[in-house]
DNA sequence: CCCCTAAGTAAGCGACGCTAACATATGTTA
DNA sequence: TAACATATGTTAGCGTCGCTTACTTAGGGG
């Protein structure tokens, strides 16, 4: 475990910083990402920001608070992701559900430790209101997809029932892989593709075997 | 977070305690099932084992491998259950297959902090020689009973890929589950019914849609 | 211009993981 | 049975952490 080496403070030799909080949450961002929440230290993203590490506690209620901060915004960025993915595969399409499974993995292998820190066990992050609601904001996109896919399709079919059966999938294949789990038992598996593989049964709809 | 209370040493009063290991690990396991493995110190385990903090170092290198001789026992115990429900409901049987995935959710729901410790993100705990070998017998066991199932009923399918799905999903689902992910978004969801849905999709069986 | 408040620092508390040095049992061997 | 070697405890202490209290400084509004 490296020391942090401080970042040229924004406002330099200033008593005062000047955006302490953004400072502060995009160093813990970026340690969060090297080292994993788990190794995370106030102290650290102190050294980074250039402050003391009594100074957070004018900006922040204790250190949950900080990774509430980075957890929400890393809701908006999968949001984002998943929106982008619909768009580019066509709204209500087959496809279009399927990049937006495969962005939610995608999304848990370029940020890993965001990924963990938004779907960790750590329970009262979780429970923050702005955290809920992008949460939940995230969610009732799968919904709405399905329901437009099914209603193109002349599908009779419960989306919601659906959309929870693809998340479930796709966030175990995206926790196994980050996890490696797969690799003790399943090495070099190509998670796309078993998800390209799976989308369609979860949809209700009967393809030909994959070879 | 209340203290731990010491329980009685089994060598009262003796200068050496008799089975020092044993006891820690049985400590250990205790305050990870009641506090979660977050908030687990060595320092508590050694109050309740009634022993000095620097006493686990004269049978553990370090925290870590306590936690590693848990995590092995952890998958000792969800073989057994795996076992014990296939056992019930038939080998190689879809039944049987479907009760080893109820058998891994409710594993969660019971040892939810023994599930965290075994499938979480601490990439250490989980390389340890002894660790992959359980959870690679643990796979074992759902691609064997996948394989028997096949051969019974003549379908032509490669059996590890099936097996990785259906693991896929009930990971998926014991992790969201527990990590109550789906409270804010299908509240009151029945994910022993929801197995029971996918299953046979998985395993390539068309149903008839559930009510 | 003065004063109030916001936002930093300094110092310290208790807890943690871990180590080094010392003490005491245990059991093997002469 | 006495002496030694080793296994297994304790005591004391280091450095780090999260967080609090009391002090200091900067900046803006009367």
């Amino acid at each position: 475990m490296t020391k942090a080496t401080p970042e040229p403070a924004s406002n330099k030799g200033a008593y005062h910083h000047g955006e302490l909080r953004e400072a502060l949450v995009r160093a813990t961002r970026q340690l969060v990402v090297e080292r994993g929440a788990e190794n995370f230290t106030l102290a650290d993203a102190c050294r980074l920001a250039g402050v003391t590490t009594a100074a957070p506690y004018r900006h922040f209620r204790d250190k949950q608070e900080i990774l509430e901060e980075l957890v929400a915004r890393g809701f908006d960025d999968m949001s984002e992701r998943s929106r982008v993915a619909v768009e580019s595969h066509g709204e209500g399409t087959i496809e279009g559900i399927r990049a937006m499974g495969q962005a939610y993995v995608q999304f848990a292998v370029d940020e890993t430790a965001m990924f963990r820190l938004m779907f960790g066990q750590n329970p009262a992050l979780k429970k923050a209101a702005d955290v809920v609601a992008r949460g939940q904001s995230c969610f009732a996109n799968v919904i709405n997809q399905v329901a437009l896919y099914c209603q193109r399709e002349g599908i009779q079919a419960n989306a919601p029932e659906i959309a929870v059966e693809l998340w479930t999938f796709v966030h175990g294949a995206a926790s196994l892989l980050i996890d490696e789990d797969y690799e003790k038992v399943a090495p070099g598996l190509d998670v796309q593709r078993l998800i390209e593989n799976v989308t369609p049964r979860l949809l209700r709809v009967a393809t030909t075997r994959d070879p």
